[in-house]
DNA sequence: TATTGTTATACTCTATAACTATA
DNA sequence: TATAGTTATAGAGTATAACAATA
C-alpha cells in the first residue's frame, strides 16, 4: 500500500478544528475515510492472500472468462505491463490460467481455476463482513441514507471500475 | 500523488456491478470518493505552488508558531526524516523561518513568514472554493447529512489530524 | 546517556519505452 | 505495419538507521 504507514493504531487525538477546517468539511473527511476504508479493506484481503488489485483483477476475469490480459486490464486502467506481473502471480498461485488462443497466438485467453472461484468466493465474503463492521455505527436507514449521498457525489465524477487506483493495493 | 495515474479524464463507462458489489458498497464508495476528491484537493492546492502535506504543515504551525520541528511533525505523523526536506523547501520558498531556539540550541523554533500567512489564508480561500465545487451535486440539507453520516463513521476511526496520510502528498 | 535535526541508504512501486512473436 | 505480451530501466517517494551537535 501507497503512503501506507504501517499497521500501528497510534493515540487517539481529537482534531483541533484549525479555522475553515477539516471536521466540516466533505472534502476531508472523505478523503480521510476513504483512506481508512481502503486501509482496512487491503488488511481483510490479506486473510485470504489477495491484495485489492488482485481482487479486482479476479472479478474481472470471473466477469470475462477467455478475453485477453489486455482486453481485461483495460477496464481496470491497469498499463500492460503492470498486469503481467498481476497475472504472473495469481497463475503461480493457480488461481488464474493461462490458455493460448489458437485463433491469435499472440493473446491469451484468462480463466479462473477452480481454486481462484473459491478464494475469489472467499474474498468477496470477508468484503460483505467488512462493509458490515465498517458501517457498523450507522442503522440501516442511515446507512442508505449514506449510500445514496456517495452515489450521487461519484455520479459527478470520472471513475474507473473494479478497484479504486490508490488503493489498488500499493502503497 | 502516489498511484495517480494522471490529469486524463478518461472515458465514461458506468461501473458493471458484479455481484456482491462497488456501486452498493460504502467501503467502495469511500475509497474512490476519497481518492478523488485528494487528487482534485491536490490539483487545487497546486494553484498556489502547495501540496496537501505542505499545506498540513504550514496550518499546523500557523496555530503552533514557535514549536520545534519534531514537535509539530509528530501531529501531522510524518517522521522526523522527512520533516526536515518538507521546512526545507518552505524555507527556501521564504514561507516559514527557522529560528534558533536560545534555551535549547539543538532546536528550531518554526514561524510563519508573511508570505507563508498569505499563501497559507489564500491555500484556504482554495480548499473552501473546492468544497464548494465538490459538494455542487448536493443540496445544502443533504450536504450537512452526508457531514453528519461521515463525521459518525470518522469517529469509530482513528484519525490523525492535519492531512491524510496517502494524501499527505506523494504520490 | 538522551534528544534534535540531518544525511545516507536501501526498498517499494510505478510508468515508459524497447523488444519478441505473432498477425 | 500493427498488436499482445514481456522485459529493462529509471524515476518518485518512502522509512530506517547511522551521525553530529547539544543537552
Amino acid at each position: 500500500m501507497p503512503g501506507m504507514t504501517d499497521g500501528t493504531p497510534g493515540d487517539h487525538d481529537t482534531p483541533p478544528s484549525p479555522e475553515g477546517p477539516p471536521g466540516g468539511s466533505v472534502v476531508f473527511l472523505l478523503s480521510r475515510l476513504g483512506f481508512d476504508a481502503s486501509r482496512r479493506f487491503h488488511a481483510v484481503l490479506a486473510n485470504v492472500g489477495l491484495d485489492p488489485r488482485q481482487f479486482g483483477v479476479l472479478n474481472v476475469i470471473a466477469l470475462n472468462e477467455g478475453k485477453s490480459q489486455q482486453a481485461l486490464a483495460e477496464p481496470l486502467r491497469i498499463p500492460p505491463s503492470r498486469m503481467v506481473a498481476i497475472v504472473d502471480e495469481l497463475e503461480d498461485r493457480k488461481l488464474v490460467e493461462r490458455r493460448r488462443n489458437p485463433d491469435d497466438r499472440r493473446a491469451y485467453a484468462l480463466y479462473l481455476t477452480p481454486t481462484g472461484k473459491t478464494v475469489l468466493g472467499d474474498a468477496r465474503r470477508l468484503a460483505m463482513d467488512n462493509e458490515r463492521e465498517f458501517t457498523a455505527p450507522l442503522e440501516q436507514g442511515d446507512r442508505e441514507q449514506l449510500l445514496g449521498l456517495l452515489r450521487r457525489l461519484a455520479a459527478e465524477q470520472d471513475l474507473p471500475i473494479g478497484v479504486h487506483p490508490g488503493l489498488v493495493a500499493p502503497y
